[in-house]
DNA sequence: CATTATATGGTGCGACTGTTTCAAGAACGG
DNA sequence: CCGTTCTTGAAACAGTCGCACCATATAATG
């Protein structure tokens, strides 16, 4: 007996609290604003996540699952071509709307750097894509398991992210994916 | 009259300091710890320096003059060919003594997307290299101001430096260069 | 009503942060 | 010696941080 839980409120509270991280940023990352931002108290996130490090983690899960929504909304299930599924990848990572995703994606790397305990499941963030890109990249790939053409498509998406968000050429950046296109289908 | 100052101190303060930021990184870094363990005091720091802020434009200076001497050391005057070139580059920047480079070349990175205004010469950080890379890549270039191949293979190098600080897996990478310079080859 | 469980506000603790203030020490010239 | 300038220590200030403790409110069962 007694009042009966509210699981609901936990997940309205990380869907906002994720809401918040992506348009503020994890570095600077504090209870109490936060907190005041979602109009609650430091009190109930610490009582429906335990401490700030689960709740960091809960929200850093729920940005993972909606970027692969997203994704999985956005990219044909079967390109007509290496080079389209790869022009689609960009396309959508680069968008502009994905900037808040793209930032948080940086800052768990980064801080990764310092502190990797904290980050258990990172490089599987990397291998994950290997069966889909080896998949999507077959007719330029060496074989079934090729994780070496999948690891130079995503560094070129990524560094080219990288170099996007720093000096926000978005001319320069999509010639030169153009460009890696181009040496793909020679 | 009165007593002379010391701008070596100053200079040694720097040194030191750039060494502690390099093995401990930017994120947390706080003026007492830094200051036990270079053996002086915060209000020497602060005396010396006028603010944190100012403190670490000063250390990322001279970590990047500290960087750009390393390389221009190591790389040849003139390599035979890009792929060399490009070799040589990875080599160096992929080897384990540059990791506190690149740790600090992420941090501020993701640092910049949150507070762009702290980071005035970010974007020249990138498009710095491409007179050398130009001039490095003419042969595989459209031209003599092709912005897009230094680019592209200054992507390659920072995304797969992001893949190898995150999964730490050399072979791959290693691997997926080589992919890159038979791109580049053909 | 009482009981029992969850939900929530308020308050404060201890440890930090960058920075300032005040005072004293240390090295020079006259 | 004095006066001047640079250097340095100790302490405090005002603020933030995550978090814990305690009381109370709320909603269910009996």
């Amino acid at each position: 007996m007694g009042r009966p839980p509210d699981p609901a409120r936990r997940e309205a509270t990380l869907a906002r609290a994720t809401d918040y991280v992506l348009a503020h940023g994890l570095t600077g990352l504090s209870l109490r604003p936060l907190a005041e931002a979602l109009g609650t108290s430091p009190r109930m996130l610490l009582y429906d996540f335990g401490s700030k490090q689960e709740l960091v983690a809960a929200v850093l899960a729920e940005a993972r699952r909606r970027g692969a929504v997203r994704l999985a909304e956005h990219l044909p299930a079967r390109a007509a071509s290496p080079e389209e599924y790869l022009r689609g990848i960009w396309a959508w990572m680069s968008a502009p709307e994905r900037a808040p995703f793209v930032r948080l994606f940086f800052e768990v790397h980064a801080d990764g750097l310092t502190h990797p305990e904290n980050y258990p499941d990172q490089a599987e963030a990397i291998t994950g894509w290997f069966p889909t890109l080896g998949a999507a990249f077959r007719e330029v790939g060496t074989g079934p398991d090729d994780t070496v053409t999948p690891t130079l498509v995503m560094a070129v998406i990524r560094g080219l992210l990288f170099d996007l968000t720093t000096t926000g050429d978005r001319h320069r950046t999509d010639l030169a994916l153009d460009r890696f296109c181009e040496l793909l289908r020679r």
